[in-house]
RNA sequence: UGUCCCAUGGUGUAAUUGGUAACACACCGGUUUUUGGUACCGACAUUCAAGGUUCGAGUCCUUGUGGGACAACCA
């Protein structure tokens, strides 16, 4: 079959190229470079699906390399947990290497340029030489030992080697140029003294290479052809490329260092800094919290590589910055486990319900396939007795007729069994429903194939019954954090944003089928979600997690806020505010803004109130925001309920990124100063550092 | 005050290298349904701005605007 055609990313165009202009194919090699100081997480399977699906494509081998130049910060048990995790997404390395096999030779290289008089000792304080570094601005000085002989550089070199000088006393600069534009041309440390022991090389090193020098001589030992790394390494291009040629045989390939986007996901963080403060600080617990976005966090959450996979390929690559909805990655989940995942009956939030009229010692066992719509799947028997679970959320004793739910004289079909009626609600002293009493229509019974069974009832819950069911602990998780992007701001801690609800543990009822579930084991519990067993799990102490849950079009209907009408007026506006973020032209936003300022009148500032508790994004915020601060129209800040909505909106406005959008929110402000209490620290902060002016001039009138 | 990178719907990516904006997610509307799930159908952007080159520009040039990176003996 002809092969799909799939565009191509723009490292693959780069290939491309280099294919095309004389590179043959088999020289293409591959890397994925990790540190083992911490555990994988989302953003590194994004580059290990890339290095190795570059692997794939081309047929290519890529190696494992472990970049473990630094032993303070590197251990054994994160390196074992590395290549668990890729293994895990599938992948195969070529060979598993280590930057410390090649110290020997770094080595030898370095005394190597030593010899050719470009590299020297230093054995000023880290101060004075990060004086003389200058910066990005201005440029740097040459330090008083640039020009130290050949002969004493090899002598003092072989001393920092044999341990003879402390930690910081003495390093091995390149000798490049301290007047360069880019940074990491001015001198760059090549080794530093650090009496460490290496997880690998003991103690057999007292002296240590840098990143830089190491990388690039890593790629050129092993033939990398095409080095890729994240963004932030663009500027270490120049030095590497340095590096590689000082010691280059012309024979042999240089490797190509190029740099894409890493890959941000909302409402999380993604740095292992930070990671590593959320396991620290205990707001989860440990790497493999399934709360955590790592890889090994995501595994034990109930996540299949092939969704992980699937994700970051349809995430793609780029060099922009990006924040990519989490949705996405839940939709991938939702998609892989829709497929392949057995359906059961599991009740979260139990509700009784009796059976007035089904025999008290009587039970039936129904036949209940595991997927009703895919064959291959199997089933088993459920059974049913004279009382039952069902969600307490599927239960009202009125409701109007959008709710399809069992309410008091309505009908419902039990998944896999009868068509139940609710007769009577049975009340505690606190008034509190505790029972439901229904009967079931004898003749209705699923797949039964009489009339009754054929009746449609708009209604189906899943249940358990009461006597047959199981315990079990079941864990639900949400969000991390409350905020789409919680290491955005530059003025806010992270954590500030930890959702505190992040974890709740429930008990539940699950149907008896699941009594002898493995570890890992993945189910739908029908209507509510995607569930796996957790590696806490017992036979007798059953634990599921909540992978995800399933699409909640009745949450929807039912928190729809009916006050917002489709408002003609707002709609007018939303282009206008459009035009105006895109616009640049002084002249063009007076008009818009005069337009804007008319338009206004008419809307209601109940619609406005409404809107502002949703709005989310630049054209939406900048909107409001105008709308808010046309004279014309009054918001009732005097009822309570309403200043905290506003003032969350406006406290989110002044920190998004967009000058237009913090010029108009710090304007409401300056209209309305009962709200500068509440922002008078980050204002401070902006009348400062703001990067637009208007908004800093704005900011000096009150 | 420097150098470099980036800019396409709410989000993430495409666009046969200059030929008339595509895909996925999200959102909204609808059909089917013994999961308010799934599936299916529909709606949703003229590509940051201005100017230039061209028969033709998201793509090339210029200027501007906005965002980001760079001054660890970390990687």
């Amino acid at each position: 079959m002809s092969e799909e055609k799939k565009s191509l990313n723009f490292l693959e165009h780069i290939i491309e190229e280099d294919l095309a202009s004389g590179l043959t194919k088999d020289k293409l090699r591959f890397r994925f470079p990790p540190e083992p100081n911490g555990y994988l997480h989302i953003g590194h399977a994004a580059s290990i699906c890339l290095n190795f699906g570059l692997g794939q494509k081309y047929n290519a081998p890529v190696n494992l390399r472990f970049d473990d130049t630094n032993p303070a910060k590197e251990e054994q048990e994160y390196v074992d947990a590395i290549k668990k995790d890729i293994k895990w997404l599938g992948f195969q390395w070529d060979k598993e290497l280590y930057s410390s096999d090649y110290f020997q030779q770094l080595h030898n290289w370095a005394i190597d340029l030593i010899k050719k008089g470009k590299a020297y000792i230093d054995n000023q304080s880290s101060e004075a030489i990060a004086k003389q570094k200058g910066t990005p601005t201005e440029p740097g000085v040459d330090g008083p030992n640039r020009n130290r002989s050949v002969e004493e550089n090899l002598v003092l070199f072989e001393k920092m080697k044999n341990g003879d000088f402390e930690e910081g006393s003495h390093i091995l600069r390149a000798k490049i140029d301290m007047q360069h534009v880019n940074m990491h041309m001015r001198d760059p440390i090549m080794y530093r003294i650090l009496k460490k022991s290496h997880h690998r090389t003991g103690d057999t090193w007292n002296i240590y290479p840098m990143y830089d020098w190491t990388h690039g001589e890593s790629d050129y030992i092993e033939q990398i052809s095409h080095s890729i790394c994240t963004l932030e390494f663009k500027s270490h291009r120049e030095l590497y490329d340095w590096y590689v040629d000082q010691i280059r045989d012309a024979n042999k390939l240089r490797p190509k260092q190029r740099e894409f986007a890493r890959r941000n996901l909302s409402y999380t963080v993604m740095s292992k800094r930070k990671l590593l403060q959320l396991v620290e600080d205990g707001h989860v617990n440990g790497w493999d919290d399934p709360r955590m976005p790592t890889i090994s966090g995501l595994r034990r959450r109930g996540y299949t590589p092939e969704a992980i996979v699937k994700f970051s390929e349809i995430s793609g690559v780029s060099k922009r910055d990006n924040v990519t909805d989490v949705a996405l990655l839940e939709f991938c989940i939702k998609d892989d486990l829709n497929k392949t995942a057995p359906r059961v009956l599991a009740v979260l939030n139990p509700l009784k319900v009796v059976i007035t009229n089904y025999p008290e010692n009587k039970e039936d066992f129904f036949d209940a396939s595991y997927n009703d719509y895919v064959d291959g799947f199997g089933s088993r028997k459920v059974p049913f007795s004279r009382e039952i679970y069902i969600e307490k959320e599927d239960f009202r004793e009125e409701a109007n007729k959008k709710f399809f739910r069992l309410k008091l004289n309505g009908e419902v079909r039990l998944k896999n069994g009868y068509i139940i009626k609710a007769n009577d609600v049975i009340k505690n002293k606190q008034g509190e429903i505790i029972e439901i009493h229904c009967t079931y229509d004898k003749d209705s019974l699923s797949g039964s194939g009489t009339e009754a069974s054929k009746r449609k009832v708009k209604g189906t819950l899943h249940w358990v019954s009461v006597t047959h069911a199981l315990k079990a602990e079941v864990r639900l998780y949400d969000r991390l954090f409350n905020d789409e992007a919680p290491d955005s701001y530059k003025d806010r801690d992270f954590k500030e944003f930890i959702n505190p609800n992040s974890l709740k543990t429930i008990e539940a009822f699950v149907e008896p089928s699941l009594k002898s579930v493995k570890i890992g084991d993945r189910f739908q519990f029908q209507r509510l979600g995607y569930f796996n067993v957790d590696n806490d799990s017992k036979p007798e102490q059953l634990i599921f997690n909540r992978t995800v849950s399933l699409k909640d079009s009745w949450a929807k209907i039912e928190n729809k806020p009916k006050t917002i009408q489709p408002d003609k007026t707002i709609e007018g506006i939303m282009p206008l505010a459009g035009k105006y973020l895109k616009s640049r032209e002084e002249d063009e936003r007076l008009t818009l803004l005069a337009q804007i300022n008319k338009q206004s009148k008419e809307v209601s500032s109940e619609t406005l109130l409404n809107l502002i508790k949703n709005a989310n994004s630049n054209k939406e915020y900048l909107a409001y925001l105008m709308i808010l601060n046309s004279q014309n129209i009054i918001v009732d800040f005097s009822k309570n309920e309403n200043l905290e909505p506003v003032n969350k909106f406006i406290g989110v406005a002044l920190q998004m990124k967009n000058s237009y959008v913090r010029f108009q929110a710090v304007n409401f402000i300056g209209k309305h100063l009962d709200f500068k209490t509440s922002h008078e620290d980050l204002l401070k902060i902006m009348s400062i550092e703001d990067k637009n002016t208007h908004i800093i001039e704005r900011l000096k009138e009150f």
